[in-house]
DNA sequence: CGGTCGATTGATGGTGCTCAACTCGTGTGG
DNA sequence: CCACACGAGTTGAGCACCATCAATCGACCG
């Protein structure tokens, strides 16, 4: 795996809007909003009258089961659509802040006009099509792969994305995830216990340490090895 | 779970272009294809030159793991659509028949350019955002849930996808499924060996059958029970 | 009639879950 | 400043679930 992600997602979708078309964007764009950490942004079942992009932090899509279990979907990161679906459906999950957010809102109908008639219909078809190519990567890795397998995979994703949008962050390729081990438990379908046990065995390799913003990738070359894809 | 698929899918689409757009769906249909069961349709990595659903029998996508284990991302049954997302990207799949299939195609180009000013447009985004619901939904049966809850889960999914497509099978709600153990191991992410044990205990409580032509489902009620989401 | 494919069944072991106790850092209130 | 609570993480013990390997069996087919 070169990377997983990289044949998949696309950099961060406000700037691409910005640089495409940023008449229309900047027509459409209606303000910003924040909202802090572990706070909702959207309930599974609305459709959205606005529409959101993530401007700064991090943030995770997910649904509850009826035992009261939470699987997480996806990271949403910079540049991020959040509710790109609520424009036409209602809404399949719920988006939470991960950490402290800053959002850009745009008006739905605006939205939905414009795709009518401009460059975003394009790129906004391509969009979904990223999302539920995304999203079949996700199967073949809960359907096949293990607990350091995925964890390994899961980071360099991450890495790849962050790296996407001139996001990462240390001097020599090393950069803090801001997750909590129950975050990665919920995306991967993995307990908790489970995944602390594994990520000692990642650290106890020298493929990441654990720093004071979060997890910090320090040797992708080991995370590749273990994560079992041979790109 | 009423049933897992109902909100998520639509009828087959095939059937739904002609009621809502038949004189554009007669101009975009360009013939008739077959393909004998196992053969590959389409191969992951092509850009589609045409567009095909699927007019008679089952296929499935599905994804090769670099040790040549299958993951099955989803089945695929009369009416769906093969290669929506092959006409603006390259395919992140294969699909395979799995029966003797009968094939619509449809010239790629008049498609894309048919999506810029007719009702299809907003049907196919539909479309979109409900292939990338269902691998959400996907994601949560793989991460969160057992081998018998999944296998019921899948039973039920396609019982009801049949259902709105006019295709159960029995007299009075009986169907039977045209799969391989193989199969349904490949796409719940369980050995063979292991779906066959979880379809023995299924079959002792009565929910499901062995009939001639495959899996007969023949206790809707139980196989809900057993499927874990209560709805 | 041999060969293949799919399915079944038994034996064995590994991966990951659950329960529980404990640590550690942080924030809060007295 | 200290006591306490709380959340997050760690670690151990035991076990459930599921994979793997192997042997067998039946159906189907050349």
């Amino acid at each position: 795996m070169n990377c997983a992600a990289c044949p998949i997602r696309d950099a961060a979708e406000c700037h691409a809007l910005h640089q495409q078309d940023p008449a229309t964007f900047a027509v459409l764009a209606r303000g910003r909003a924040t909202a802090p950490a572990a706070s909702l942004i959207l309930r599974a079942g609305e459709s959205a009258s606005r529409m959101f992009t993530l401007y700064e932090g991090w943030a995770f899509r997910f649904t509850l089961m009826s035992d009261g279990r939470r699987q997480i979907l996806g990271f949403l990161l910079p540049g991020d659509m959040i509710s790109l679906r609520g424009l036409f459906r209602q809404m399949t999950f719920s988006v939470q802040a991960l950490s402290d957010v800053k959002l850009c809102a745009f008006d739905a109908d605006d939205f939905r006009d414009a795709m009518k008639n401009s460059p975003l219909r394009e790129r906004l078809v391509q969009r979904l099509i990223l999302d539920a190519a995304a999203a079949d990567a996700q199967i073949a890795v809960l359907g096949r792969r293990t607990a350091v397998q995925r964890i390994a995979h899961m980071f360099l994703d991450l890495a790849c994305r962050l790296r996407d949008r001139g996001l990462a962050g240390g001097d020599d390729g090393d950069m803090a995830l801001p997750l909590r081990q129950k975050h990665i438990g919920d995306v991967l379908g993995l307990s908790g216990v489970h995944v602390s046990r594994t990520l000692a065995l990642l650290r106890d390799r020298g493929a990441i340490a654990f720093g004071r913003s979060g997890i910090v990738l320090n040797d992708r070359a080991t995370l590749r090895g273990l994560a079992g894809e041979v790109l």
